[in-house]
DNA sequence: TATTAAACGAGACGGTACGTCGGGTCTTCGG
DNA sequence: CCGAAGACCCGACGTACCGTCTCGTTTAATA
């Protein structure tokens, strides 16, 4: 999402400068009213030095994300053996990130760039997205072989089918994303998911 | 979402004159690029106009949208007595619907505004979202009814595990939306949703 | 400066309240920001009403200036035979009132319009300066006759010597427009004015 | 009349092109009718370039104005030796300067804004007014020295006594102001000023 | 260790759009 | 049918940011 000119001579301080702005005032503004200017301001740096390594406002603020998901392990689901709970886990993780209010504006406006910026879309499927989905791929691929799972699974529809109904209501606005809510959807899916 | 003058010496031409512009730039422009000065612009109208009656360019392009669903009718799913079949029908709408590019346009811009306009999101929900759950809501009632649905049944599990696969994957702009992913998405929900 | 219209039907309540209104707000905010639709609303009357009896902002404080001015008499000047002593009276009053807060207001809008509205001009020459330099002139006649100024005085010369250097200090802000300046400027005048 | 911001970098040809686009264009339109838009696209310059570095449409067209007077020399009055022969050269041209139709609109504009913004007028008499009354000022004392001028002359007087009246019926829009005016304005106020 | 080229902070620049104000015209309704 | 009310089209206001473009000033690799 960045690097374009030698790469080699930029300042590391104006960088997590910037990103550190970027945060803060994710929180404190609505996105909307969040301007590259502001964060250069916010930042003590100059503007050019944002439009220099960052192509939008929603790639600095993708950025700063990226920094906040930074384990440099990689994405891995728990796997305990307890297949179901493993998936409500990862429903329940789900919500709560949703829903922490830390993550939410990020998140929210990641998805307003989304549909606007094909590039940042790209992007973010790439860096995010497919890897967080090829963990979940992943541990439902070990369910098959323990037998936990259908064989004839397709891991695809099986991932929208676990996190599709709380992303979209989360989406809409609709109230109701409770653990609770992730159990009984986690249910639901299992009827299908199940041998 | 407008109505707050006295609504009475109202002029109906610039009304629709409004929203007329409204959709034809939302399909010619970046929704980012759409501004209110060229909806004036475009249809010869006073900006003035435009802010008495809508609070803002996501009101407007709220209203033009419901302008193309104004069926009198109200939503009602079809009901031929077999419910996969209607099923069916409902998702394959779905997707046809997210991919018209003359409807994705507008719903993308939705979804957009909806992440930052709590006002606009309640709008949406109300006038259209929940009428068209609601809708769906009375078929698998029916089919219920008809034993072709568990007994236990909850509609709004139900119908976020219909439609969340899709909207969720249409939202981060994954690929893969077609008609057979749709009837692979289906069969996996009447896994929880048969008898 | 008005009456075009029929002028049988007009609304005396709304001419009064509508010249009231001006004089009120005259003297509440700078003249720029004085603005028709303000009279109106103070006048409790519609923009119309103003549009159609008089052609501009101007015309309206003219009016509502001349209702000042509105002595049925018509303009003389005291004649006591002392001519000194008349002057000193004209040229005292003249600076009484280019200082007296309430006339000041209007004074200087006049002097606005007069700048920029050829027709507005027109009728203050006509209506109010040429009047009261008429007036000026006959006292100045008396004088020529009783042999107290000089037998071949122009009078509009006489009155420019006169009452010139003081409209030009107001007019351009120069300060020290005071009894003894006047008193100054009198005696200077007299000068030429003297047998 | 400018200079907030560091000015340092302030970029000269944008200063000449918005002082420049002002001068043509209040020839070309009634001052009202000026707009800081017209300005700013005639000089091809964003508006905020203007803001930047005046306050006022009024300020714009004072700068543009002072560009015209803009001889490095400063203000001096001829001395021919012959007070009466300079002084009709003075009022002479100062009748010259307010009917020469390209000083005109500038100085009616200038009375404008002068009667509504106290800055503006103090900017007007410092930078304008009062040097070059300082100049007759000078002359006059010559005069006196050379014994051609009454001893006790009070030079504000005498410049109100040599100006006002002309300025004063050019103001009010009296007609007359011709060379044979000027020459019998000059000998009533000789009456005063000589020995 | 000095040179030098880049990235940097600062911020002016030409623009676009914002949301507001008021101008002058028109339409609707009530007295 | 005039007057109040106020919506309408329009143009300008003054502001906020956009993305680009100089300006000196660090700063760090290289010569």
């Amino acid at each position: 999402m960045a690097e374009t000119p030698s790469a080699a001579r930029r300042s590391e301080r104006a960088r997590a400068a910037i990103l550190a702005a970027a945060t803060e005032l994710i929180r404190e503004l609505p996105y909307a009213k969040l301007s590259i200017e502001a964060i250069a301001a916010r930042a003590g740096v100059g503007k050019q030095t944002i439009y220099r390594w960052w192509p939008s406002k929603g790639a600095v603020v993708f950025d700063a994300m990226l920094e906040l998901y930074s384990g440099p392990e990689g994405v891995v689901l728990p796997d305990t053996g307890d297949i179901r709970a493993d998936l409500r886990e990862l429903v329940r993780g789900a919500i709560a990130e949703l829903t922490d209010p830390s993550f939410e504006a990020f998140l929210r406006a990641m998805y307003v760039e989304i549909q606007q910026d094909p590039e940042l879309g790209a992007a973010y499927r790439e860096r995010l997205l497919l890897p967080q989905r090829a963990a979940i791929a992943e541990r439902l691929a070990a369910g098959v072989r323990a037998g936990q799972l259908r064989a004839d699974l397709d891991p695809d529809i099986a991932i929208d089918l676990l996190l599709g109904p709380i992303q979209s209501r989360w989406t809409l606005g609709l109230p109701g994303l409770t653990e609770d809510y992730a159990d009984a959807a986690l249910d639901a899916a299992l009827d299908h998911l199940a041998p």
